[in-house]
RNA sequence: CGGGGCGUGGCGCAGUUCGGUAGCGCACCUGCUUUGGGAGCAGGGGGUCGCCGGUUCAAAUCCGGCCGCCCCGACCA
């Protein structure tokens, strides 16, 4: 059917790859790992952006921004840290034409510049909590770089929060996991597991690392948000520290969070078929595309002056709404075109429309003339927002169904290492291994723990790699 | 870095075995006819065949070296 484009089914990757290059979300760049995110992925990067940036502020938070380099020094203070990142960063050795005193890192994240700052802004039990967030660019110098998923430089949003005790700053972690994972199923459409990392999987510096885990098109989990407990790991190398009510010295508890660009490719994979994109109207750059059909002069007049008055009531309403009146491109054409795109609505209208005084309309989320529909053009406008809240949450419901349906329980580990392989998907599994655990199973499986679900469910048994018994269940898959 | 594949107009490819001076589809431009699921015809523009060197009268093609890209793995938001 969709031209250009490779069967999911028959190579996810290549699909993937396909739908990026015919969507036009993104190019690849010069530099190896880097990519360059044209108007149509980057307007999807925008959205998300919006939606979370209010949360962000309806939870106390204020944006601010901090420098991209950082003296090498600092991200050396802590020793996870330095021990998590160091293999991946890029270095500036010279700036103006002179070797530098000390080489600047170009920023992985900012735990540590950020600390710097906090130091200094922070005395008293007064200035707690503090609460920042920035949205930047970072570097990482990964091995093996996928469009969206893991380049080497993205875009993304840091939380940085410091509290006075570890209560308060445990709860804010779990209160922007809660974010994360409200905007994922609320607006992205994508359903979620928000739980606890095991040691092998947490952050570089932190106590406890959270995460929300959705599952793509192919049954592999994406780590789609990170919110982590840093307790007092990077206040106890910089020395931030405050004066409390007793006039004591204390360290500050802290908390960092993010989401970056990678969640587009989480909508991708999520949510693309056979025909390419498929977008959650929340994020969708347009969100009706109307389609005029006309035979000739004066049917294209008649036909536009309607489509006109449509495209003015949709944006006088906020809806994100596009015409395509280009000329010399068959309706057909037109249709695909979209399609690929993955624009929730298109309304077709055409002069059997307007005999009839209704249009054409066909969602994305089901495609095809067979589910084609008519909506009359008296209430056409009021209509909108209804139908697109219904493709949204239509959307949520068959990504919770794809998800349940390849969502495994598994006892041994003899059936997870054969079901992993046929049968991609999320396997609950009963656990209570350390790490050097975690490592066999990677080796043996190629599957990792993806997170601690947060809801547990009642009950005992045995641990599939320890055979101890446990009454913890963890996630396992195979994870981008 | 290991294992596989590939570099030829914007994209996808053929041509390489057996050297003879580059071709196809899509896209693009012009004109006419078209328009309810990727329109038709006619005309047209665009490529130092990844780079460097060698062999030869002659290299996309043979030889040597280098570079880059993609997929799979280790790493990771």
């Amino acid at each position: 059917m969709a031209k250009n484009i490779t069967n999911p089914e028959k190579d996810f990757a290549r699909w993937y790859q396909d739908v990026i290059r015919e969507a036009e979300l993104a190019d690849s760049a010069p530099v190896r790992g880097c990519m360059i995110i044209r108007p149509y992925g980057y307007s999807i990067w925008e959205n998300i952006k919006a939606s979370l940036d209010a949360s962000f502020k309806e939870t106390g938070h204020k944006n601010a921004y901090f420098p991209l380099f950082i003296p090498e020094s600092f991200i050396k203070k802590e020793a996870k840290h330095v021990e998590g990142f160091a293999p991946e960063l890029a270095i500036v050795t010279h700036g103006g034409g002179k070797k530098l005193e000390e080489p600047l890192v170009v920023r992985p994240t900012s735990e540590t510049i950020i600390n710097h700052m906090f130091s200094k802004w922070i005395n008293s039990y007064r200035d707690l909590p503090m609460l920042l967030n920035q949205w930047a660019n970072v570097v990482r110098w990964e091995m093996r770089p996928r469009a969206f998923l893991r380049t080497t430089e993205f875009l993304w949003q840091e939380g940085h929060t410091a509290h006075a005790n570890e209560e308060e700053a445990r709860e804010e972690t779990l209160r922007m996991l809660k974010v994360y994972a409200d905007f994922a199923e609320n607006v992205a459409a994508i359903p979620v597991i928000p739980g606890r990392k095991t040691e092998q999987e947490k952050f570089a510096g932190a106590v406890d690392s959270y995460t929300i885990e959705a599952m793509m098109g192919n049954g592999w989990a994406l780590q789609s948000g990170t919110s982590h407990y840093l307790g007092t790991n990077f206040a106890r190398v910089f020395d931030t520290m405050y004066l409390d009510s007793n006039n004591e010295q204390q360290f500050v508890h802290q908390t960092s969070w993010g989401v970056s660009t990678r969640l587009v490719g989480a909508v991708i994979m999520a949510h693309g078929d056979e025909n390419g994109l498929r977008l959650p109207p929340k994020l969708a750059p347009v969100q009706v595309v109307i389609v005029p059909i006309a035979r000739d002069d004066s049917a294209r007049t008649e036909v536009l002056m309607v489509v006109d008055s449509i495209n003015e009531g949709l944006k006088k309403m906020g809806i994100r709404v596009e015409v395509d009146n280009r000329e010399g491109m068959s309706p057909g054409f037109k249709f695909n075109y979209w399609e690929v795109r993955g624009v929730p609505l298109r309304l077709e209208i055409g002069p059997r429309d307007l005999k009839e005084g209704h249009v054409t309309a066909s969602a994305r989320n089901r495609p095809g003339r067979e589910d084609k529909f008519t909506i009359s053009l008296d209430s056409l406008v009021e209509n909108i927002p209804e139908i697109l809240e219904k493709i949204q949450n239509e959307m949520l419901d068959e990504a919770i169904r794809k998800r349940d349906s390849r969502t495994y329980s598994v006892e041994d580990l003899g059936d997870f290492r054969e079901a992993i392989v046929s049968d991609p998907g999320f396997y609950n599994v009963w656990w209570d291994g350390v790490a050097e655990d975690e490592v066999r199973l990677q080796k043996e499986t190629k599957a990792t723990v993806r997170c601690i679900p947060l809801e547990q469910q009642e009950g005992s048994g045995k641990c599939i790699m320890t055979g101890r018994e446990t009454s913890t269940r963890v996630v396992l898959a195979r994870a981008y």
